[in-house]
DNA sequence: CGGCGTCGTGGTAGCGCTAACAAAACATGG
DNA sequence: CCATGTTTTGTTAGCGCTACCACGACGCCG
């Protein structure tokens, strides 16, 4: 005879649905401790010049009390909006997207935003992700960088109803932004840095490049390249580019090649101070003088570009500004302001340097 | 006789509260499509294997159909916690930090939770404030750098009764640590800098240091150098340091400050390569050969070291690998392992270059 | 002094989802 | 074919907070 295994005794009355443990002091808690509803309390936090100074205080004393932390996961369902700010960037290796990034997150934790970061790694598919999963927090705005999104990803943007800001870049038209933009045309960028080494004598300009099929704004300043040697009529184009991430081997590598190819080249325009910094180490490995034998211009301004051996010329972006009018548009607007969608264009300076000025 | 302004009309019966009006698709709207219950949706999600594939399928279509896309603020309240890991750094401007973020987005995301990124800048202060600020999110895990944390802050994260993990530093005793730990011993690293120095026939060696008050690993790497020096005995440790971050033109300012006081030295351990850069480059201004009668050594293996002029030897530190170790801790636990508290404790590796090796 | 607007406070219905439970549907074995 | 498991699906009570509304207490004015 077999043994019923674990007789279960009978059941008892369908008992009470388990509470669900949750031992954190929540806002009733709190109401009730001060002696006051938990609306006086939700609404301290909200407006508290709108609690009585008296309540006030002791809603306070029983928050430090308690050690009490609102939970803004409840508090965003019921607003249904939380305090939070996503932003993209493509890399934060690059040292000039993460400054932009700090100056967002101490912008808008100022005034008490939460910034949430994602990093694409220039994969419009990753974005496309990311977007999804930000906006599944109900952000109060979501910060990008560049226009290159994929049709699903606009779509969302577009649907979210919160200020959408793209930055770094310029829209060539104004419907190619979703709404509010910050950025310069680097376009004009790869213009200027090809002038200016003709501009200080050099005679045959050629351009190196990293992750131009990723980063748009690398293809822009390339392009702004090409129709300025095209301009001055000297020679042709001559644009070498490679897949992977700007850095300084990369640089060496790009230079090498280049100059393989094409041995009589007197300035190089490029796409990055650290490829900058790579071909003046190889340029200088080679005995070429520089600037004499070779003028060198990178973009970034990058900390160690003041001091290299010789100092390089490069553009200097507006990182931090970037940041700032970004945070400035979007705050704006959650504070009430009906800012139609606008493109603010930003200017980057020339830094001169000894990296194409001849010494006399 | 005054016209009473606006003389509301005799007010309707208490009329239903207004519905707050969201458009957005909810699971009931998927539901009630697909023919299904909520419940029955929200398994899909969870654990769609769970479902019959006749339903999983419908459902599917549905949700495609209606570009639903579920709320998480909604779910993580009900679930009383979120997918969410929240990540504290000093400074993502550190490219090796950088990396590590980088490596646990990508396993993160892999198992379908968000990072939350922070960035302290090295304060103890606004890393209070975000832990605070994050822990408010009910995050599923914390993830922060090093052992140096406000009491308070401390005290928060072991009542928050999930996963933490710091990283980047080893403890001094156990209970340094809040939870579990990865990372590497810094004092080690200082050591093995400078006995390579040593080794390689310095007999002179200086350090150089940045953000050293901030960056409790910097102090360690010190530390690790005075002591090695003290051991061999030839002269007293002449260690400079500097409050800034590290950055190439601070390491060419505090190369400057030594090589003034202290002309005869032959050996420098940099904290960080880019003071080494700095280092290098003032050296060579100064027609310093290098390592002949300046052997360098540095810290991080930065993309240019490989490639600078002359190559430097540096330590390359487990970035990647600290990322990864860190993520599967937390993954396990979070899969319900019973991991104990523990150390993680790995190795970096001394990457020997031409800046410490004399040509034949 | 009565009516009315304002201010401060409290009551309460959701926000959209998950988890616990219950019920239904299906499978299994004697 | 029934008794007994095992899936699969449905029901419902919260999660902790905010927004909307109601209400009482004042201050003000004619």
């Amino acid at each position: 005879m077999t043994i019923t295994p674990t007789a279960k005794a009978g059941r008892a009355a369908p008992r009470k649905r388990a509470r669900r443990a949750t031992q954190r002091v929540t806002m009733t808690d709190v109401a009730a401790a001060a002696g006051v509803s938990a609306s006086t309390v939700s609404l301290y936090f909200r407006r508290p010049e709108a609690v009585s100074p008296h309540l006030a205080e002791k809603v306070r004393a029983v928050i430090d009390e308690l050690g009490y932390v609102p939970n803004l996961v409840a508090g965003s369902l019921a607003a249904a909006q939380s305090r939070t700010v996503a932003v993209i960037l493509p890399s934060i290796l690059n040292s000039f997207y993460a400054e932009t990034y700090n100056t967002l997150q101490s912008l808008f934790q100022g005034s008490r935003y939460q910034t949430m970061l994602g990093v694409t790694e220039f994969s419009p598919e990753v974005e496309e992700d990311l977007i999804r999963a930000f906006l599944a927090w109900s952000p109060a705005a979501m910060v990008l960088t560049g226009f290159d999104h994929t049709e699903r990803a606009r779509a969302m943007l577009r649907g979210a109803g919160v200020p959408v800001v793209e930055m770094w870049d310029m829209p060539a038209t104004p419907d190619e932004a979703v709404d509010l933009s910050v950025g310069f045309s680097h376009f004009e960028v790869g213009r200027r840095q090809t002038a200016h080494l003709y501009d200080q004598g050099s005679r045959k300009v050629a351009y190196i490049g990293a992750a131009v099929h990723q980063d748009l704004r690398v293809r822009s300043r390339t392009d702004g390249y090409e129709d300025e040697v095209r301009r001055r009529g000297l020679h042709p184009p001559i644009a070498l580019t490679a897949p992977d991430a700007a850095s300084t081997p990369v640089g060496t590598w790009l230079i090498d090649e280049v100059l393989a190819a094409h041995p009589d080249i007197d300035g190089v325009v490029c796409s990055n101070d650290y490829l900058a910094l790579g071909a003046m180490f190889e340029a200088r490995r080679r005995d070429l003088r520089i600037p004499e034998d070779l003028a060198v211009v990178g973009f970034g301004d990058l900390g160690f570009s003041r001091v290299s051996l010789p100092p390089l010329t490069t553009v200097r972006p507006p990182q931090r500004e970037i940041g700032r009018l970004a945070a400035m548009q979007i705050l704006a607007r959650l504070g009430g302001a009906r800012i139609p969608p606008s493109h603010f264009a930003l200017e980057c300076e020339l830094v001169v340097r000894d990296s194409t000025r001849p010494t006399l």
